[in-house]
DNA sequence: ATTAATGTATCAATGTTCTAATACAATAAT
DNA sequence: ATTATTGTATTAGAACATTGATACATTAAT
């Protein structure tokens, strides 16, 4: 049956980015899954249809697959397709703690070279919460789905 | 007086991690200057003396400190020598608060795009903290002649 | 002015990443 | 069984990254 869009997801490529094909589409792959438009079993573009869809080689669709399919993220059938794998959600909170280490590390070295030490900021960040406190209230930290 | 070692930070490499020599250089020095090794306007060993006490090429020192100087950290004069930026001598109350909201909104900004909320990443950082307080560690910086 | 210290620039050698051409293999549909 | 659809493997070449040899430029000390 082949009523859907291949590319359902309207993934883009930007040549002019100097991000390699393949990790756009990891980005894209895993913003789709962060915001619910791919859930657990989804079934994904297969390798040659988003391929011919972004005018690039099945390779490089392939490739993105791989390595997510790697990180426990999707899960590839030959014959079948490719889908989104039921036990993501485990190894993303990995992912997610590598990449949230990395990026408070970048922000404490570059506030530090300003000489404002890691109290200084914290305080800072916690009257930050507050006042966006106000605003929103559906923040739910530490529960998961 | 000119005693002191010329990599007094104990810099260490290790070719068989994988990471390029200037990735590690510059993450060592990030992490020297978020747990207070490294301070506003301290000098760093020079690029020769690193470079013989690494046993690598001065230009591979180098480009970790450029690539430093580039993201505002460091700062290097010829002649002199290469230091922990220190800009927060010319700021006063005001500019440094305003500095430090650009620096945290950005950050929670990008943070926030990979979906962490902002307890999540106070949370973390609180962590952070933790880690680098309980530092009495086995350095001995000094010289012990 | 000279020297010694510092960082900077250029270029080449080597290794790695990225993408594509092409062929192969497994599964589903018939 | 045959065919269409799917993912997989191999290889090659271009682009980029990494490091080092070497020479240059600026500043401080004398």
């Amino acid at each position: 049956m082949e009523t859907e869009s291949k590319n359902f997801l309207a993934f883009t490529l930007d040549p002019k980015s100097g991000v390699p094909f393949y990790k756009q589409i990891i980005l894209q792959i895993e913003m789709a899954i962060a915001d619910g438009r791919l859930n657990c079993g989804d079934q994904l573009p297969t390798v040659r249809g988003l391929a011919v869809d972004l005018q690039i080689n099945p390779n490089t669709v392939a490739r993105a697959y791989s390595e997510l399919e790697i990180r426990g993220i999707l899960l590839s059938q030959q014959g079948s397709g490719t889908f989104i794998s039921d036990k993501k959600i485990k190894l993303n909170e990995i992912e997610r703690e590598r990449i949230l280490a990395e990026l408070t590390r970048t922000f404490i070295t570059k506030a530090a070279s300003y000489g404002f030490t890691l109290n200084e900021i914290i305080n800072y960040m916690g009257e930050f919460e507050n006042e966006t406190e106000k605003g929103d209230k559906e923040n739910d930290t530490n529960d998961k789905k």
